[in-house]
DNA sequence: ATGAAAGCGCTAACAG
DNA sequence: CTGTTAGCGCTTTCAT
């Protein structure tokens, strides 16, 4: 039940005036010529009693919180949990805590986040926007503040029409390579399978896949575009349209690995060559040949953060995107 | 470049004091009996000037900061975001927030995490406690905290030797449902396979299964219990042991699927039952028989959550313990 | 039903 | 090198 200590306690016990020990505990000691043996009374001192600054007093008249949100479009996965732990590592040895929420796809309930977080005055927010379903457009206008000094943000994994800072994954250039590894390898008839989900990241890599298939001349008949159902699995129609495929890009590992399985079973397809950005825990056990790109999610939090906390302390306006590559590719052979 | 809007500035346009707004929000309009019209004029003058009350303001001096802290041993996969999904969805339509953090399965981390988390004055935490090597034994030193008003804390996932709220998975019934089934359908030669880490969850898994089948009369030598290497491959030396298994229950599915699949390959066994908590991607498309039991993660959280409102709000002082089932066991067949 | 005033714990001029 | 004095924006007696 022992009383609260706070600056005044310090202070009296130390005979010196509370601004002197704020002083001290606001790292402003050398600044402010603090005398050695005062800075060390009020240090042990402090620790004797046990005190902490408090952060809301401290926030309330600093307007520096020292936290800084992270909204997620969806539940946190492997991928935005390597995400937060980028974020978090770039955070380690600052005072920096993070906010976290999901926003289940929906823009409107992003909003409702996103204006907590600007209520709770977090210092900036790194967000990997929504995705909607196939040709609803991404509404923007709940990231507008017309603040003076505005909550700088940083979007993260997905492109959206708003002026902002980004980091991304090669999306483009991960179909890109696909596509020449096919080429390379003499493969003849393509697909690449997506989601129906409008979003940058897979719109970009099924791009960089076709865009470069039809610059090396391959005929359109031979690239087969084919979007999932929700769960994955091939759209029935789509089934015969996949016969003979002998090269197979997909936005992510698992569509990849369903898609292989399944037309496999049904006759569709004998041997394939797949390709697709992501990594599934049981791939190498899988009868399938593949390459896939991990994704660098843990690199992509770090470097929101740092850009992040770049903005928040330099107050710099400008904006940057920055793309980044996947590690080095991992290639399974069928066993 | 609009001026901060304050209570002030709203009680002055209203021509009231500012005691009167406050009073207004924090919904003490009917306590302090404040005229009806009153009220609407603050409301709407408020609503007009887009006035927010000041978060750090409000802390200050009430000691309720809305904030709840997660922490993490390890970084967020599936399963601790399932956990995180139910936390928000518990929080959701309340004013909390979720800080979180996660502690590389290091006690000392996890201290310094959670002071971090009290010096915030976050109002309750939820801890999903660190795993460590096989032998050692958890401090809970850092747990202790001997202020008046402790700030209420839930541990979640994981058993530790201390006093606290719990919520918890069945991991004994687990093991039980699987030696039962096993037993059931006739098999004879039976697998416990687990990790190299020290924690309640694997060790209450495998002790409900071993204990069922001695239990029921089943020879011990015909018990194998095998440690994993830490990427969930078999020891070299625990292959010959598992020969002639024909039942094999893992502390989790991806364990089980790797186990299965190089004793396959290694012809140390043929076909095997296998029985794991967990669910993974593509267990579907594997060659392998099993029964899957999904872990209720959203539903921990969501528990977890529940209870420690409870806490803060009733200022409730029992501890308790809930265990929760698995929701409907998956069966998949060998294709 | 409303107001005045004291403070929550800390910081930031402005004096010395 | 140190102290004094205002606040930050809100809550909360205590009056009226």
């Amino acid at each position: 039940m022992k009383k609260k200590v706070t600056i005044k306690t310090i202070s009296e016990s130390a005979g010196v005036s509370p601004s002197i020990v704020s002083r001290i505990f606001s790292g402003k000691a050398k600044q402010y010529r603090i005398a050695q043996k005062t800075e060390r009374k009020v240090l042990a001192l402090a620790e004797k009693l046990g005190y902490r600054p408090n952060y809301f007093a401290k926030s309330l008249n600093s307007t520096q919180t020292f936290s800084i949100g992270l909204i997620f479009a969806n539940t946190v996965d492997s991928f935005l949990g390597s995400i937060m732990e980028g974020v978090e590592a770039r955070l380690r040895d600052t005072e920096y805590q993070m906010v976290v929420a999901t926003c289940d796809n929906s823009p409107e309930l992003e909003r409702v986040e996103l204006e907590r977080m600007l209520y709770r005055q977090t210092d900036g927010i790194i967000i990997y926007p929504s995705a909607l379903p196939l040709g609803e457009v991404y509404p923007t206008a709940h990231l507008a503040q017309q603040k003076a000094k505005p909550t700088p943000f940083v979007v993260i994994g997905r492109e959206i029409p708003f002026e902002s800072d980004f980091v991304l994954f090669s999306d483009y250039e991960a179909g890109e390579l696909a596509a020449r590894n096919f080429l390379d390898t003499g493969c003849r008839k393509f697909a690449a399978v997506t989601l129906p989900i409008e979003c940058s990241s897979n719109r970009d890599r099924i791009k960089g896949f076709t865009e470069t298939l039809e610059k090396a001349g391959i005929d359109k008949n031979n690239i087969v575009v084919s979007v999932a159902n929700p769960d994955n699995s091939p759209k029935r129609s789509d089934l015969k349209k996949l016969e003979g495929t002998d090269a197979m890009f997909a936005i992510n590992s698992s569509l990849l690995v369903e898609f292989a399985h399944t037309l496999a079973k049904a006759g569709v397809i004998s041997s394939l060559k797949g390709y697709a950005p992501g990594m599934e825990s049981f791939q190498h056990l899988l009868p399938l040949s593949g390459t896939f790109l991990p994704m660098p999610g843990r690199e992509m939090g770090w470097q929101a953060a740092d850009i992040l906390l770049d903005k928040i302390i330099s107050g710099n306006r400008d904006f940057m995107v920055k793309r980044l590559d996947w590690p080095e590719p991992v290639i399974i052979q069928a066993t």
